[in-house]
RNA sequence: CGGAGUGUAGCGCAGUCUGGUAGCGCACCUGGUUUGGGACCAGGGGGUCGAAGGUUCGAGUCCUUUCACUCCGACCA
């Protein structure tokens, strides 16, 4: 393709909403364009590259024995209402109505659709096992669309749904699709990392994400210095903890702590350490039709409250905080909650790091009053892993020290197991002749997303610099002197002759300077460029690798066989 | 939805306080010079100043309403 009759409009200035190397040099190089608030238009270079990614998913699904189809975008309420999701899913769903007042959904995601069609057309077991797929835009109406491509309202995703006479089979499927997840993200060119992960709105259990390693990334996940074990935040767990610190002797009491709302100050008042208090955090937990109540976490002052791990152990749709106000309403105190002087009707939840724990303090939810020598041996409560995993905790596997580090989510798997099937009534007829309902699984791989991924891991200062199996194209040729006519002469030769032999060829054949060009190759970003000027007066010319700016000078006879060899 | 802010040429901005011919840089077009690191000279095109209403002889500027977008917190591929 020539450079003058492509559309790519680079430009050196930054658009002011762009902080992410990803989102900045989409844009500046011509690869997308903004339209709106999470909502971009992709140029002929962006394009490319989503068609070059696209493809390399879906030739490792096929291979994986995956069936491409094609699901409607626009997607009947009913179904949503049928499987309980068109309350759950809450804002992000775009909901609107046709001219005849019915109701409809922009599909953000599409098990009730992949569900209805396999429920028409499969009735009998020896239709299964089936892993449909299908690569579509998603829409979800995000309350804060941001990063460019990272974070969009209108996206591209790759979404696959497996269905399964046996729970066994599912998890065989479950297994080979992380392979096969590891297998394109490989290609892609990306450092990734599977960690086990919360299930969220999808539903199921079991599931695992793709975390692309970034320190732009929007999820905390936590990973083992030495074994494989690697979990987002929201659900990784960790080795039982205890601490060196003598506990407390105390006998229960009340005790006057006038201005310890804090657990800080209360681990200085009482010179004890945060592991022997408990702390009480208060949310309110938001369900469906519009229900709410105020809930208490309590946990060991040490500890920080994990909130998709609470708002799971309630079955909540969503926590959010509340107001010291709102707490003084139904009978609790701000700074001096208690877990077991509770009002009534407010539920509790204990970490499981408590139970059985002696030697706490605790407020007496009371203003100005905490107690000491609480002694929760054999006290009945509902327990359970609230707590977030913090960096240096033990691994369970291994016992070997956790760290954080920032990911980006490009894909998710999960075992759905009969969520679906058996709300939406997806049965067929097993071994026995009897009626069972199919056991799922679905796959998530977010393509738009990883245009935005692949930048975040590979670009410098200058720009991108997309790996070979992603790259719009493959070489730059750059005349350095339009009108210098052995150039051109040579580049156009060069040119058509890769072409010839199927190279992606990118002829800068603008009438522009020297600088001007290379600043585009650099920002564009194809793994190289060949650069034609005025050594060729000497019968050289230059083959520059775009990853790490390196030269290396051929005679103008050694192109084809150079340039070849580099390229494949 | 909570808090903060911005809407003026394709992009980045000034002008708004104090009402009086709508500007600058980049980009774009024409001609010329230049050609190994985003060149220079000369000429040129491009705007319902986010929208609606109001005040005024006169509104980008003042008032009211509204819409959109961005940034900081909770969602997700």
């Amino acid at each position: 393709m020539r450079v003058t009759q492509l559309l790519i409009p680079t430009t050196k200035e930054t658009p002011n909403d762009a902080t992410l190397a990803s989102h900045i040099f989409l844009i500046r190089a011509g690869f997308i364009q903004g339209v709106g608030s999470g909502l971009y238009n992709y140029l002929p270079l962006g394009k490319r590259v989503l068609d070059k990614v696209q493809n390399i998913v879906k030739d490792e699904l096929n291979k994986a024995n995956c069936q491409e189809v094609s699901l409607g975008f626009v997607t009947p309420a009913s179904y949503w209402k049928e499987s309980g999701r068109f309350d759950k899913y809450g804002k992000e769903l775009l909901r609107f109505k046709d001219r005849k007042n019915n109701d409809f959904v922009l599909g953000p995601t599409h098990e009730e659709m992949m569900v209805n069609l396999v429920k028409q057309s499969v009735k009998s077991y020896k239709a299964l096992p089936l892993n449909l797929y299908q690569v579509n835009l998603k829409f979800r109406d995000e309350i804060r669309p941001r990063f460019g491509l990272m974070r969009g309202r209108e996206f591209l995703m790759k979404d696959g749904y497996s269905f399964h006479a046996s729970k066994e089979d599912m998890q065989r499927e479950f297994a080979y699709m992380e392979e096969t997840y590891k297998k394109i993200f490989t290609r892609l060119g990306l450092d990734f990392r599977v960690v086990e992960a919360d299930s969220g709105a999808i539903g199921g259990s079991g599931s695992k994400e793709f975390m692309v390693i970034a320190d732009s990334g929007e999820d905390t996940i936590v990973v083992c210095e030495k074994c494989e074990y690697g979990a987002n935040i929201e659900a990784a767990i960790r080795a039982e903890k205890s601490c060196e610190v003598e506990p407390p002797e105390a006998v229960y009491a009340k005790f006057h702590t006038p201005d310890t709302t804090t657990i800080d100050a209360l681990s200085k008042f009482f010179h004890v350490d945060p592991f022997y208090l408990i702390k009480t955090v208060a949310k309110k937990a938001l369900f469906d039709e519009g229900e709410s109540k105020i809930v208490l976490f309590a946990l060991r002052g040490s500890e920080e409250l994990q909130e998709v791990k609470a708002c799971n152990s309630i079955d909540a749709n969503e926590l959010v905080d509340i107001s010291v106000e709102e707490l003084a309403e139904v009978g609790l105190v701000a700074g001096y909650m208690s877990p077991t002087i509770v009002p009534e009707g407010i539920e509790i939840v204990f970490d499981t790091m408590l139970k059985d724990a002696t030697h706490l303090i605790c407020g007496a939810n009371e203003a100005d009053y905490h107690l000491v020598g609480i002694d929760l041996k054999g006290y009945e409560a509902n327990y359970q892993d609230i707590v977030a995993v913090q960096e240096g905790d033990t691994c369970v596997h291994c016992a070997n020290k956790l760290r954080y580090t920032k990911g980006i989510e490009v894909g998710h798997i999960f075992q759905l197991g009969t969520q679906y099937s058996v709300p939406l009534g997806a049965n067929f007829l097993n071994e026995q002749g009897k009626t069972q309902a199919f056991e799922m699984g679905t796959y998530g791989i977010g393509v738009s997303r990883l245009l935005a991924a692949i930048i975040e891991q590979h670009h410098d200062e200058k720009g991108c610099i997309w790996t070979k199996e992603t790259a719009p194209f493959t070489l730059s040729i750059i005349i350095s002197n339009i009108k210098d006519q052995a150039q051109v002469a040579l580049a156009e030769e060069t040119y058509q002759t890769l072409k010839d032999n199927g190279v992606e060829v990118l002829l800068d054949d603008r009438k522009e300077r020297f600088g001007f060009k290379m600043k585009d190759f650099e920002l564009i970003g194809t793994p190289f460029a060949l650069v034609i000027g005025k050594n060729l007066a000497d019968g050289l010319v230059e083959l520059v690798q775009r990853d790490g700016l390196s030269k290396e000078s051929i005679s103008v006879g050694d192109i084809i066989p150079t340039v070849m060899s580099q390229v494949w």
